[in-house]
DNA sequence: CAATTTTATATAACGCGTTATAATCCTCTT
DNA sequence: AAGAGGATTATAACGCGTTATATAAAATTG
C-alpha cells in the first residue's frame, strides 16, 4: 500500500469513528481521546491528518456540503429569484434529514478558536448567493441601480447569521428557513422588477412567528 | 461588615480584575487562574459567586446592558417605527464606544456550553423589540392583519443572529447595524401603513454591501 | 462569650484540546 | 538487500474550566 493509501485509510477510520460517535452521543461528546479509541488509532493521528479537531469537523462538513451544493443548479423555474427561494427549501430538506448531526458539527466549527474556519463557511455561502443574484441581474429581474453583488452579500449574511442561531440551538431548521425566506422575500420585493416581484409574493406567508423549537 | 457586604466586595474585586484583563488582553485571554491572581482571590471564589466563568461574564454584560436599555425609551419621534430605527443607531454608538470589550464578552457567553445563557440574551432582545412593535400596532402604524408579536419576534431574531456574526468577528458593529437596518426597513415597509412607511423609506440607503471589517 | 453558619482559602485532581519526545512500523529509493 | 524518510504509535505533559476536600476566617446567633 502506498503512503497516500495508508493515509486515506487512516482518514477513513477516523472519519467513520467520528460519525459514529456524533450520531450516537452528539458532537459535544466527541473527544479526541474517545475518537482515537473508537477509531483504533493513536491520539496523535487525527492531528497529523487534520491539524486539529476543528480540521476534522471541517472535513466532515465539506463532504456533506458538496452533496448539498450540487443540488443548487438551475432548476428551470421561470425566475432566478424563484430559484433562490427553492434553494432555501432544498437546504431545509437536506439538513432536516439529519438535523442534530449537522447542527452539532456546525456548532463545534463555529465556536472553535480557528477564525479561518468561520471565515471559510462565510465566504462560501456568500459566494453561492451572490452568484444567484448576479444571474438574476443578468436576467433582468432586478431593478436598475440595484447592485447585485451587494444584494447577494446582504442575503448571504442574512442566512448565515440565522444559521448561526440554528447551530446554537435557538432555532429549528424549519424556523431558520422560514425566517430566512421571510427576510429574503421582503428584501427582494424591493430589489426586483414588478413581474418577478409578483412571482415572489406568492411565496410570502406573512410575518408568522416561527413555531417554538 | 455583613455577609452581603463581604460578598459584594469580593464580587467587586473580581469584576474589576476581569475588566482589566479583558481590556488589556482580550476576553479570550481571561482565564480563571489569572483572574484569581489579578483579583487577589482564591480560584474557587468566582465559582462561589457566579457559578461559572460564563456566569461572571453575564454579570459584566448585564451591568452594561442595563445602561444601554435605559436609552431605549420613547424619544419623541413622530412614528414608533422611526424610534425603532433610532434604537439601532443608539445601539451602534453604544457598542462602538468599546467595541472589542463588548464583542469579547458576547462571544465568550455565546460559545459557552451554558445554553441558558444564550436563551436569556435571546428572550431579552426579543422582548424589547416586541414591545416596540406592539406599541407601533397600538399607534395604528401597522397594517390590519399584521401580528405585532410575530413581527417583533422576527425582527428580534434578525438583529440577534446578526449580532452573533458580529460577536464571531465576521462583522464590525457598523456593518451589523447597517445590515439590520436594511433588513428591518425591508420588512417594515411591508408591515407598515402608507404614512409611516413613507417615513421609514427615508432611512433606507439601498442594499449597499457593508464595507469590509 | 461560645457555638453555629456563612464565606473564603489552599491544594489536588479530573477531562478536555493540544504538543513534545521518542520509538516503531512501513513504503520508497538506490 | 539496505538505508532513508514518511506515517503511526505510546507516553507524558501543558494550560484550560471545573470540582472535591478540607481548612481558616469572619459574621451571625444563642
Amino acid at each position: 500500500m502506498s503512503f497516500e493509501n495508508r493515509k486515506s485509510e487512516t482518514r477513513d477510520k477516523i472519519e467513520r469513528a467520528a460519525e459514529r460517535i456524533i450520531r450516537s452521543d452528539g458532537a459535544a461528546r466527541l473527544t479526541m481521546r474517545r475518537l482515537a479509541e473508537e477509531a483504533q488509532v493513536a491520539l496523535r493521528s487525527p492531528y497529523n491528518l487534520y491539524g486539529s479537531k476543528t480540521g476534522l469537523l471541517i472535513a466532515l462538513l465539506d463532504r456533506v456540503n458538496a452533496v448539498l451544493f450540487q443540488d443548487f443548479q438551475s432548476d428551470g423555474a421561470e425566475w432566478v429569484l424563484s430559484e433562490m427561494i427553492h434553494t432555501l427549501d432544498k437546504t431545509q430538506k437536506f439538513y432536516e434529514a439529519d438535523e442534530e448531526y449537522h447542527r452539532g458539527i456546525f456548532w463545534e466549527i463555529m465556536i472553535s478558536d480557528h477564525p479561518e474556519a468561520r471565515e471559510d463557511g462565510h465566504s462560501n455561502i456568500v459566494r453561492i448567493v451572490t452568484e444567484m443574484t448576479v444571474r438574476a441581474k443578468a436576467a433582468g429581474e432586478l431593478r436598475d441601480g440595484v447592485d447585485a453583488i451587494a444584494l447577494g452579500e446582504q442575503l448571504g449574511l442574512s442566512i448565515l447569521s440565522t444559521m448561526g442561531s440554528w447551530a446554537g440551538g435557538n432555532l429549528s431548521m424549519a424556523q431558520t428557513i422560514a425566517h430566512t425566506k421571510m427576510v429574503w422575500i421582503s428584501i427582494l420585493l424591493l430589489a426586483a422588477k414588478p413581474e418577478p416581484a409578483a412571482a415572489l409574493s406568492k411565496h410570502f406567508n406573512g410575518f408568522g412567528a416561527p413555531e417554538k423549537a
